[in-house]
RNA sequence: GGCUCCUUCGACUAGCGGUUAGGUCACCACUCUUUCACAGUGGCGACACGGGUUCGAAUCCCGUAGGAGUCACCA
């Protein structure tokens, strides 16, 4: 039986890192008919956030990466929070102490600060000596029954080398003396990482630890964990690292790793974890597009790349614009609603809103973008500077498209295109765009929108009429609440009437 | 700096001894066109370097260089 498990920090954010090893978790297990565990490492408790475990949840929930053994769903290997297993460290701890594995040191922080520096000093690349092994037995219990406070520390040997078998690179080899005796029970009573991974990953039955690479210089302590434990190994597998555009692991500090600002930012799941499907794994078909299940299908280590991916940004607007193109509109409907309401938009009724998204999609990539076009769904538009320019130049083509299509029996898509066209026709040596752009800045206040003839059957003839009339006066009155343009002087035209609106004002 | 991992177009990658080194994003051009997009066509563009092994190396081996990760009573 496979298990796989991720093993967040409730530190912060909930990370994207998180996403993609969960994202190999996930797909690994169930191709192997195995489980998929969520098990909480919350042993560091000075870093430790409230919030932040349920924020992990929701954010995989949100990606349809369930797992099936969580602090939230319970299951046979509970509890699923480390400082709930607190107990069980200590006993492994002691075991280990009684079998001579490991011994206690006392030092203190500074002392320990104090050791580092001299060995960084001396070019030594780890952070302890290992001089607390000559404290004698009895005394360790006495100063320990007294109450000093100390760590438990693992023995490492001293010479020779650890391998560490891991499925992406074959035989990894550290010597021992890069491995220090590393602490498995702070002072605080509870585990560092190192003991409580190889604990509950034992306990849990985790048959293959899948983790990011960072983890590959310390699996050496992990895997003299087991064999000081005499337990049989899982299947080491350390994933490439996820990189950001300088090409350094991404980092919360410098980077967006915030699996919730991707989903505030309009992005969707399914397009997300296509994406990071991509990162470091390909399809044997070579495929850019798939689903979590063709994942599943398809999926095996051996198609891994190690290089390390760069997280583009660009790359991911793509798939998420695919994405987008190809849901049926209903359903984009339905994921674009809460951001339109957001934006504090509102629409008369749900055909309306299908119309105006099936036009907008071919040039969205994000759920947000729908929100970039307002005029769809208010009154209280504003005009941009390019299109004021184009309202100046247009007032008698506007003026005869208001009475063309005041004048329109049918207001369908075909009646206004034969209008359009037979405006411009009249207007001999005219071209096309002299007529459309105008008619575009006044019902749209932009420069940029999606075809007149679909702009103009979409919103339909009496809001149609009311934009040209209230266009129609701005070009002869100005707008109330215009501010003087701050462009110094537009050479030749008379800019009387027409000022600048703040482009943000588009409300 | 020590240790470890990694190395194909700017980016994501295919390739697992014999290919004009393929695809996608980005970029550029053209087509479509009322704008912006979408779509379509074309273009630019890579095997880090040096040695081997072999009839033959992007593919195997060894060096070098470069990049990354890591060196906590954090995970």
């Amino acid at each position: 039986m496979t298990v796989t498990r991720i093993a967040p920090s409730p530190t912060g954010d909930p990370h994207v890192g998180t996403a993609y090893m969960s994202l190999f978790d996930y797909i690994f297990a169930k191709q192997q008919g195995g489980t998929f565990i969520l098990r909480v490492e919350d042993t560091d408790q000075k870093r430790y956030q409230p919030e932040a475990e349920a924020r992990v949840l929701a954010a995989l929930s949100w990606l349809g990466l369930e797992p099936d053994e969580s602090p939230a769903t319970g299951g046979p290997n509970a509890p699923y929070r480390q400082t709930e297993r607190k107990q069980i460290y200590a006993e492994h701890a002691r075991k280990l102490l009684e079998e001579g594995k490991a011994y206690r040191a006392f030092e203190t922080t500074e002392e320990l600060a104090a050791i580092r520096e001299e060995l960084q000093r001396k070019g030594l690349g780890y952070g302890y000596d290992g001089r607390g092994r000559t404290v004698p037995k009895d005394e360790s219990e006495r100063r320990a029954a007294a109450g000093e406070p100390f760590a438990v520390r693992l023995i490492t040997p001293d010479e020779g080398e650890t391998v560490v078998h891991d499925l992406l690179r074959g035989v990894v080899r550290i010597p021992n003396r890069e491995v220090p005796d590393m602490v498995l029970l702070k002072s605080d009573g509870l585990p560092t990482y190192h003991l409580a991974v190889v604990v509950d990953d034992h306990l849990m039955r985790v048959t293959h630890v899948v983790r990011g690479e960072e983890w590959l210089p310390t699996a050496p302590i992990h895997v003299l964990l087991y064999k000081a434990f005499g337990w049989p190994e899982p299947v080491w597998i350390h994933m490439p690292v996820l990189k950001n555009a300088v090409g350094k692991k991404l980092s919360k500090r410098k980077d967006d790793t915030n699996l919730e600002s991707y989903r505030r930012q309009g992005f969707l799941p399914e397009a997300l974890l296509n994406y990071l499907g991509t990162m470091g794994w390909s399809m044997p078909d070579g495929r850019e597009f798939f689903t979590v299940d063709e994942m599943i299908q398809n999926f095996s280590f051996e198609r891994v790349s190690l290089g390390g991916s760069i997280f583009d940004l660009k790359r991911l607007r793509h798939y998420n614009a695919k994405y987008l193109r190809e849901l049926p509109v209903t359903k984009l409907a339905e994921r674009v609603e809460p951001f339109l309401r957001e934006a504090g938009y509102r629409w008369d009724d749900e055909d309306y809103l299908l119309d105006v998204l099936d036009v907008l999609r071919p040039r969205a990539e994000t759920l947000t973008d729908f929100t970039e076009h307002g005029y769809f769904f208010t009154e209280s538009f504003s005009y941009t500077a390019d299109a004021r320019k184009k309202l100046r130049g247009g007032q008698e083509y506007l003026e005869g498209l208001e009475r063309a299509f005041a004048r329109l029996e049918s207001f369908d898509e075909d009646s206004i295109e034969d209008t359009i066209n037979d405006y411009v026709q009249r207007q001999s040596g005219l071209k096309k765009g002299a007529v459309l752009q105008p008619l575009r800045a006044a019902l749209t206040g932009t420069t940029h929108s999606p075809g007149m003839t679909e702009v103009v059957s979409i919103l339909g003839r009496s809001r149609v009429l009311s934009r040209l009339g209230r266009a129609l006066t701005a070009i002869t009155e100005g707008l109330p609440d215009d501010k003087p343009d701050k462009l110094p002087k537009d050479r030749g035209d008379q800019s009387s009437g027409e000022e600048a609106v703040k482009k943000g004002e588009a409300v």
